[in-house]
DNA sequence: TGAAATACCTATTGACATGGTAGGTAAATA
DNA sequence: TATTTACCTACCATGTCAATAGGTATTTCA
């Protein structure tokens, strides 16, 4: 499995505050409801996407996270990547992976990697508001 | 990770076996040897392949391994999906899941399976041929 | 005819990722 | 002041991955 539930419940939630964005700040316990997801996960989910701005969360009473930007300006690839960690099909080819030193022989790398490319530029051509049509 | 050692190392063997065509039957051993794969976890993956006639397998003293067919005839994509069970890259789409009951509204259920379909034409429109050149 | 080589079979294991849960603290509001 | 929320840390059950271990059955060759 390349995309576990981290991306996918990412995604979803940021979908979720895009189509309710006129709300304002929304509380994780509204989406986790409407998502029908557990609040505890999200929360820590959201922690990554508050951190790199992804969101912008405020705390206490009709607190909750809104967008930071537009949701054209979110490519699937991005928030999968960062909910994820690294969008990488197979393992020779994770950036912290040891150079095998069959590398240059192997006949199948090139395949690999044309495939590396070809998942990742698939999810970075749509975009939050691509989905939300 | 969506291909895991399973079907890289399927992958290796097979044109492994490919490119020493000419040889008759191969002995894992040797190709263990020039793969630098272990003997025995190579042993359990051509059990699969043999079963399902990718390979035809001869015991005792000379025996060994060889292709099925000509090397053209081997789509990369059939044989990940031998070695690895399916080619799903998201869970809602293993054909055991149990349907999800938001499908029928979810946004991003038509992402996933183009990108599922995508993978997997990726896979099919290479054989062992195109990746011996 | 016996030794060696091979495919074939079953069980086990250590490490790691997944998908959460539990139990809090800090901040803001009503 | 009580409540609601984000935010933080730790823990855990389960399953998969990537092998390893130890054998048996079959065939060839000397």
């Amino acid at each position: 499995m390349m995309i576990s539930t981290r991306g996918r419940y990412a995604l979803r939630v940021l979908l979720d505050l895009a189509e309710n964005q006129n709300e304002g700040y929304i509380a994780m316990k509204t989406v986790a409801h409407r998502q029908e997801l557990s609040l505890k996960y999200i929360e820590r989910i959201m922690t990554v996407l508050s951190k790199n701005h992804y969101v912008e969360g405020v705390q206490g009473k009709g607190g909750g996270y809104r967008l930071a930007r537009e949701p054209k300006d979110y490519r699937v690839g991005d928030i999968l990547r960062l909910a994820e960690g690294e969008l990488v099909p197979v393992a020779c080819l994770e950036c912290n992976a040891k150079t095998c030193k069959r590398a240059d022989t192997c006949k199948t790398l090139p395949m690999w990697k044309e495939f590396h490319h070809m998942v990742n530029h698939y999810f970075d051509n749509i975009t939050l508001l691509d989905l939300m049509k």
